[in-house]
DNA sequence: AAATTCAGCAACCGCGACGAG
DNA sequence: CCTCGTCGCGGTTGCTGAATT
């Protein structure tokens, strides 16, 4: 038995609420460098002001690259409901049986949906009549939105003692907003994007249980390049993706050899003032960045595999499209592209040029299906 | 158009489990 | 065996956007 809790943190000092974007890579990028051995130690560590629970949290249920985007698929749902059925609510087990759900995503779409209708249709479930549960949800858990929306939107301090006073909440989310706004249509398709869902199912055996994926701090829990621009993407907020490009590729001297991370001043100090140097220079920047991904030959089956991945995304992100609506924000805004024109977001995270990323060696293959590209 | 209510979800909290010393 | 430190789980909270009045 577990006796004498040890208090997580000093709650008086440690940041709560929705996680920022600088934040999160700072998490994402500490992670890939060390892995997570030690969770009270790593925010320490990392140069973050958050708990270790936290930052466990926020890397299981959203940073973690194996977590599946998008709505629950019937059948994934039908799990849960006969999953629920035998366990009740031991949502980490459920979890473990459905690849890529994390338990509180799991949780919620329980709460939220599931559980009504079954409670709607209560007396009566049996049978074919989960699929008739499930089949009218499928489009009730559309995470990706509200995660957007909510969180990833980032910057929204509410709740925190480090609130500047004269800093709304609201305020801080029309950077989000402007974003939904260039993006306009486009976002729907964002919506429905699921990162690499199919081929997360598909391969499925790769993944072992939630629990292994969780407690493990090995290489496997690193990032893919392709994710870690997803998870860009994610945020709805633009980057400035010209100075995370200089410092992730600058050569890391120490490497692999500890901790050098604090070292990285200014590219921390300009992590942390991401929030303020958002603008739709930059995303267009990103997105063209990104769009303009005719990836050199190198040969090497890894960047090929990475290459797929960043063209599945692209077309999952509707990028081409995205173009368009773009030129027109860039001609009237963009003073100045903040991304080189020839740099490829996709070339931030290419192994090859970022010896920094020593775990990026150790990647599980893609999926194996590649059909899907 | 403004106000109110509802729905969805990320994040937090507290406790129990587990392993190391 | 006991104590302590850490992790993981499940319940809850509170913020946000959407829908409704």
């Amino acid at each position: 038995m577990g006796r004498g809790r040890a208090p997580c943190c000093d709650k008086s000092q440690v940041k709560r609420g929705p996680w920022s974007p600088a934040e999160d890579l700072r998490l994402i990028t500490f992670i890939q460098k060390h892995g997570h051995d030690n969770w009270r130690a790593l925010p320490k560590l990392a140069g973050l002001l958050r708990c270790g629970k936290s930052c466990r949290l926020r890397w299981i249920n959203y940073l973690r690259p194996d977590v599946k985007r998008g709505n629950f698929t019937k059948e994934e749902e039908e799990s849960i409901v006969k999953l629920h059925k035998a366990w009740g609510n031991k949502w980490s087990k459920i979890a473990s049986h459905l690849p890529g759900r994390t338990d509180n995503e799991i949780k919620n779409v329980w709460n939220t949906h599931l559980k009504k209708k079954l409670t709607m249709k209560d007396g009566n479930v049996h049978g074919d009549e989960l699929s008739s549960i499930t089949s009218s949800s499928s489009s009730s858990s559309s995470s990706f939105t509200s995660r957007k929306k909510q969180n990833i939107g980032g910057g929204i301090e509410h709740q925190s003692e480090q609130v500047p006073m004269d800093k709304k909440p609201h305020e801080e989310c029309n950077l989000t907003h402007d974003f939904e706004k260039i993006q306009g249509s486009q976002k729907e398709d964002t919506d429905q994007f699921s990162l690499g869902k199919d081929l997360i199912d598909q391969s499925s055996s790769s993944y072992s249980s939630y629990d292994s994926n969780v407690s493990n701090s090995s290489p496997v829990d690193a990032l893919r390049p392709e994710e870690q621009m997803v998870s860009l993407f994610d945020y709805g907020e633009p980057f400035d993706v010209s100075n995370i490009l200089q410092e992730v590729n600058k050569p890391d001297v120490d490497s692999v050899n500890e901790i050098p991370f604090e070292a990285d001043v200014d590219f921390w100090n300009m992590l942390d003032n991401l929030d303020s140097v958002m603008s739709n220079e930059v995303q267009h920047s990103e997105v063209n960045a990104c769009q303009s991904s005719n990836f050199e030959e190198e040969g090497s089956k890894k960047v090929d595999e990475n290459k797929k991945w960043l063209r599945y995304l692209e077309n999952e992100l509707g990028l081409d499209a995205m173009e368009e609506e773009n030129k027109d924000i860039s001609t009237k805004d963009a003073a100045q592209p903040l991304v080189p024109e020839n740099v490829l977001v996709s070339d931030i995270f290419k192994p090859e040029t970022n010896p920094d990323m020593g775990y990026f060696e150790t990647w599980p293959s893609l999926p194996h299906n590649s059909s899907a590209f």
